[in-house]
DNA sequence: GGTAAAATTT
DNA sequence: AAATTTT
């Protein structure tokens, strides 16, 4: 053979797509909310902007600011609590079986929740060797995909592209360059079509789901990920240049990493800049928290070009593990084998935590476990959804009508974990101070006849109120002598599998009980003392309407989820007309409901089904800051304070800044 | 910076 | 099993 011998250890360089959702929380919010397109958003979790959008943007809010500064900034700014990440999973997961689908067998990795990496080398392979002798007709080249989801879009076995363009949208190095100062170079056409495949995933994406993203194409992951970020909404990047072209390869390569901030790069976040900078600046301990800017990263920024020239692969290896090190320094030259991985159908570990203030994170002992039992309701919730196959799809019944198939858990959790990070002390480093303790998870837990709060309470009897007592026991801070400082919970259950389980465990659901002693009273309507029901979230529960609900969405969910969000929420669901034609409802016939405040561990509403979740002016003023002048909070007013309006076509009453989508409920259906 | 999840290290 | 690190 002309092989070398043993020519390659290591691989083949592979097609690499990286999808980036554009704006993804926003995008979402407004697939819920058509009104809030083309205004500026932002998306609220705690007291601070998660993200907001490019309107906004424009306007001058930063991301990452807090709500008072984005206010101030931006009086116009609209907010859309963002802490339920519900809509964002679904939609995610929608995104990710779409791209799985077109895509066949290539493998398609999720990168949190808006991020998506394909490896579709085989797939371009095979389509170039299929196109083998052959010319491209007068409408160009076919690409034929995967057999797509048949339900969902039959009419997409492929799609047309003209490989004499060139690849779609930006390329590095820029088409002209690479013909007049080099020596004319094309780029592989490998690429080009990949870069046509991207152009098409993304179209279908944003026809499909109704959501922008923004491509990177090149061979490896980092360099996919890396360029795609280079021009933003809507738009894909294609780095052209092959590695096997070594010269060329390294110029431009070197050319585009070499005056960025090594952050950039996956793998360099905190801690390593922060080992790297200690070797560099020759004073270790220099760079941790800084209080001065309140900034984790801080001081001096490391260029790729100044690491790659001011230490060594040596030193890497050294400082950061003779592994992890040497991947770290090829990163520098853009030199990355990491491969696609498959993300798994359902996810290895599936965790829910909630963040406290001072406020809402002191606590004693009964409160803690009250938190606790609201996260493990919670949760639970969640691994039914998403667990439990009973018909669901992408989490929602897809057919009322149908037989209801039994309910069937797809996965086993065998572990679950509970973490805890105590004290509100601004100087704790970002991961400081956890603490966590785990514990086989009781089978009953899977018992889908024994209503959920019941398994929740049980849950908390055993094992999490003896985890949470270990935690809280090794010398967590407490303010006083009976109370506890948590800033953090987090409740995961991990090990899932597919075998049913089989240990058992005694008396599971027999209240009264934990390590010998009698249980504490946990359940809202057990024997909790004085003000802490009260005081669940940080404000008093908020009195709402039965009308503010959407109506005409829940009338179009199945029967038995539709009761199960209403039971949520405390409705009554005979007060509502749900199964008969609409009828007038004014505000006067309208029962109040509490609904607590909204967070993943206290979803307000169905965030599928919800018009929106758009924070009201008063909500704002609270969560800024306290200048509210009474504990109650502004909201425990009778009246809500968005006006209603009465829909012309169907009766409902709905909020008044919502009748424009509603209007486009009407039309669209 | 809040939330979720994975991988790696101890 | 727990803690750390990253995205």
């Amino acid at each position: 053979m002309d092989l070398p011998a043993r020519a390659s250890i290591t691989r083949q360089p592979r097609i690499v797509l990286a999808f980036d959702l554009d704006n993804m929380y926003v995008a979402c919010e407004r697939l819920r909310n058509p009104w809030l397109v083309g205004k500026p958003v932002g998306v609220q979790q705690k007291g601070l902007l998660a993200t907001a959008s490019y309107e906004a943007r424009a306007l001058g809010v930063d991301k990452l600011c807090t709500l008072r500064e984005a206010k101030q900034r931006c009086p116009s700014l609209i907010l859309v609590n963002g802490e339920d990440l519900t809509l964002y999973r679904y939609y995610s997961r929608r995104v990710f079986n779409l791209v799985r689908s077109v895509l066949g067998t290539c493998p398609v990795e999720k990168l949190g929740m808006d991020e998506v990496f394909c490896d579709v080398t085989e797939m371009i392979t095979e389509h170039l060797a299929e196109l083998e002798g052959t010319s491209p007709g007068p409408q160009g080249r076919w690409f034929s995909l995967a057999q797509a989801d048949p339900t969902e879009h039959s009419e997409n076995k492929g799609f047309w592209y003209n490989p004499s363009l060139g690849c779609p949208g930006h390329t590095i190095p820029e088409p002209e360059a690479t013909n007049t100062v080099n020596s004319g170079t094309e780029p592989p056409t490998e690429i080009v079509v990949a870069s046509h495949l991207a152009n098409h995933i993304r179209h279908l994406i944003l026809t499909q789901i109704g959501l922008g993203s923004s491509a990177g194409i090149a061979y490896n992951k980092t360099l996919a990920k890396l360029v795609g970020n280079l021009h933003k909404p809507h738009q894909q990047t294609t780095l052209t240049v092959h590695p096997g072209t070594a010269g060329e390869y390294t110029r431009v390569v070197r050319a585009l990493l070499d005056p960025l901030d090594a952050h950039k790069l996956m793998g360099f976040g905190w801690k390593v800049l922060c080992t790297l900078r200690d070797h560099v600046t020759g004073s270790p301990r220099a760079s941790i928290y800084d209080t001065t800017t309140e900034n984790h990263h801080s001081n001096t920024t490391l260029t790729v070009a100044f690491l790659r020239q001011s230490l060594t692969e040596q030193h890497f290896r050294a400082l950061l593990g003779a592994q992890n090190g040497q991947k770290l320094w090829n990163l520098l030259d853009g030199k990355d084998e990491e491969p696609v991985k498959s993300s798994p159908e359902f996810p290895l570990t599936i965790s829910i935590e909630d963040s406290f203030d001072e406020r809402r994170g002191t606590l004693d002992w009964q409160g803690v476990l009250q938190e606790i039992e609201i996260l493990a309701n919670s949760l639970l919730r969640r691994l039914e959804i998403e667990l439990v196959d009973g018909g669901e799809i992408d989490g929602i019944r897809s057919d009322s009508s149908l037989p209801k198939p039994p309910r069937k858990w797809q996965r086993y959790p065998s572990q679950i974990r509970l973490t805890i990070r105590g004290g509100h002390s601004k100087e704790i480093a970002y991961n400081a101070n956890r603490e966590s303790r785990s514990a086989a998870l009781p089978v009953p837990v899977f018992d889908l006849d024994v209503p959920r709060v019941e398994r929740a309470q049980a849950l908390v009897r055993q094992p999490l109120a003896g985890l949470a007592k270990q935690i809280l026991d090794k010398g967590m801070e407490r303010k006083t002598v009976e109370k506890y400082e948590v800033s953090i919970i987090n409740i995961a259950v991990t090990h899932l599998q597919i075998t049913t389980p089989t240990k058992s465990i005694n008396a599971f659901f027999s209240a009264g009980m934990v390590n010998g002693e009698p249980s504490l009273g946990i359940g809202s309507h057990l024997n909790v003392t004085d003000d802490v029901t009260s005081t669940i979230g940080s404000k008093r529960p908020r009195t709402i309407y039965a009308s503010d609900l959407d109506l005409e969405m829940l009338r179009e969910l199945p029967p038995d989820i539709r009761d199960d969000v209403l039971r949520e929420y405390g409705i009554d669901v005979s007060e509502l007309d749900l199964d008969e034609r609409p009828h007038k409802q004014s505000k006067s016939d309208a029962s109040p409901v509490a609904i607590g405040t909204k967070s993943e561990a206290r979803p307000s509403q169905n965030p599928l089904v919800a018009i929106s979740n758009v924070v009201s002016e008063h909500e704002i003023g609270t969560s800024v800051s306290s200048s509210s002048s009474n504990d109650e909070g502004p909201l425990s007013d009778e009246e809500p304070e968005i006006g209603n309006a009465e829909c012309t076509i169907c009766g409902a009453v709905v909020f008044s800044w919502s009748m424009d989508a509603h209007i486009a409920y009407h039309a669209g259906s």
